[in-house]
DNA sequence: CGATGTCATGACATCGGTGTCATGAAATTG
DNA sequence: CAATTTCATGACACCGATGTCATGACATCG
């Protein structure tokens, strides 16, 4: 491969001039840089990052630690929506940034992690950052101080700045939308409830259902998610089957995440339950592929994935540029209720109507 | 951060000592290795992997391009499968092999790929691999000739070495699993025949019919793939209608892809048609998040995405250590088909009489 | 018109490792 | 026991860029 002297042999100037015209530091004679700017398409020149490293300390690289790509494979995945969101998000804004972007996957194995920070540190990336699948808590090997660290969609016992969804204030949003529609009977589908994600939608759903002043009835609240082991289906159906047997069943069920939305479609269907017209129906994630491809198209909430990687390469951008500094309390990203056909609503297009119930 | 001369200064040797008990690559005493591990364990020591490049001019990275992860959300995404269990497989098989994967988004822009090729350039990758997000025909700006390349779920007119899957032949081996099944009337409802995709399963659903000696009839063969744009769902509809009102319809509908079989079967319920009572439904990909969830299960073909990872990926390392030369014709991957509960199989579970009816 | 400043360029050292070769001591061999 | 080999280690140059400083040619200024 031709070197920065090949080039500077070839125009007739010093390897210096050369590296002049490169990263245009310092006034250029016109026809000097014309000559070197033929050397180099003639020689086919790239430069050398590893060599320009040396001595501007500048690696132009951010590492990426996550077990997106190789957990998504995995019907273990306890949350529905492909995290690989978040590394869309935070890959955009890095290029734009004009930093690279090197991912390395944990293979869904944490013990993984300690040899991938090593291999990014030798590699001297400006910025380190950590994808996790699913909301949840980590406990990450150490990483240098010097090195600006950013986690996503998880947290630490360290103060890690961290980017989370606000899996609380989403739900909330949801159920303060269908009572809006007209439901009072809420049905809740939650996800287990060891899950950071599972807890805080049930909590979400809760406080909204007190601001809404409606009486919580463990009746139509049940933890239905075995994270897609055998017997999920069976507890679905016996959880809905118990619902829709009482005196008062819900007129809208809400499901943990989109993929037990899809079951319960499913479920419903075989029991000859119409979807929305008999009982309405709500997911959480809004996971495209099953949200608007189900018929009808779920109604549920954005999990906020791509947004969340946009910030969280902001943050790491600003730590590496030294603008900002590790902040304590996590940074909350919330995302839009998505209305679609599988809810009923009970209000008439009429938005002077509207307003008048909305203030009953 | 601490250099070498740092830890030599510590440990009391000289810097090539620590380099060669950092490499292994010529005896070193006991002692001394002992305490040039101390000093390096002291000052928290990280080689620099641009320094150690200089000399030895292995940069132990490769490079990946990919629209895969911005394209995923797009709707527009004309297959079903998310092309990141590629990425997967040639992480996994890289990982193994020690060298670091840098990837990198084109965001669904093919322009963009120029400059992330010469970024990957400046690193001094070893090799590069382009991911497609379907089965096509690209047109990639040229990569040097001395640096290895390998395609993935695309091809050029270069003769660039390729990795497919087979297409034509996953299809065939459902067809035919479907007719050694009882089906004889096998509807298709096809994806766009402008796809690569589109056009070779369906030339392998002509071929497994005419394998079997059954006729090809265009009444139950329909195009039926805007690729996400409204009046997809109008088309489908429009298609199994007509084929239900038939003399003989099918008693099978093969769908282009599981999305299209997703939709299928959002409308085979509003028609009040039971799957797979009365009618069969069979898709393409083994698109696990709605193969698996669907009520009942779908059979299907598995498009063999992490394989090709794995293959590609080995492919390239075959290429890089010289031990393969770029080969003409490309490699094809076929997967195998996932029998669920969708279709009905006209045999008893009894092996004597399968064979029998076998041998009809 | 001499002093000063700007422009365009080159010489040279340097970044942090590793390859090459040299060296002295210990082990092995004839 | 001398000759040879092996072992353990160090000195030094080098990879390919860029930062620093120096230099000569002009332009500008008082």
């Amino acid at each position: 491969m031709a070197t920065i002297y090949d080039v500077a042999r070839v125009a007739k100037v010093s390897p210096k001039t050369v590296s002049r015209v490169l990263n245009g530091d310092a006034p250029v004679g016109r026809e000097t840089r014309v000559a070197v700017e033929a050397a180099i398409a003639q020689l086919g020149y790239v430069p050398s990052n590893a060599a320009r490293m040396m001595r501007s300390n500048r690696s132009g690289l951010v590492g990426l630690i996550t077990g997106a790509i190789s957990t998504t494979q995995e019907p273990t995945q306890p949350a529905g929506l492909p995290d690989l969101f978040i590394v869309q998000g935070i890959q955009q804004a890095m290029a734009q940034s004009g930093m690279t972007l090197m991912i390395a996957d944990t293979g869904g194995h944490l013990d993984k992690a300690a040899p991938l920070i090593q291999t990014f540190l030798r590699h001297r990336v400006e910025g380190l950052i950590y994808v996790a699948e699913y909301h949840q808590h980590v406990a990450l090997p150490r990483v240098p101080d010097d090195t600006p660290f950013v986690l996503v969609n998880c947290f630490d016992d360290l103060g890690t700045t961290a980017i989370l969804p606000d899996d609380q204030r989403g739900q909330a949003d949801l159920v303060t939308r269908l009572v809006q529609a007209g439901h009072r009977r809420i049905g809740y589908l939650a996800l287990r409830q060891d899950m950071v994600a599972g807890k805080l939608r049930r909590a979400g759903y809760a406080q909204a259902l007190a601001e809404a002043g409606i009486a919580y009835d463990d009746d139509i609240v049940q933890s239905c998610d075995l994270s897609g082991r055998d017997g999920e289906t069976q507890l679905l159906w016996d959880s809905i089957d118990h619902m829709l047997r009482l005196p008062d069943p819900p007129s809208v069920l809400c499901c943990g995440n989109d993929k037990m939305a899809l079951r319960v479609y499913g479920i419903l269907r075989s029991r000859g339950v119409l979807v929305p017209d008999e009982i309405s129906v709500a997911g959480y994630d809004n996971y495209r592929v099953i949200a608007e491809t189900l018929y009808p198209p779920l109604t549920t909430v954005d999990l906020p994935y791509a947004a969340m990687g946009v910030r969280a390469a902001q943050r790491l951008l600003a730590l590496i540029s030294g603008e900002a500094r590790k902040d304590q309390s996590p940074t909350l990203v919330s995302g839009p209720v998505y209305w679609r056909n599988s809810v009923t609503e009970r209000r008439l297009p009429n938005i002077k109507h509207l307003k008048t119930v909305r203030e009953e």
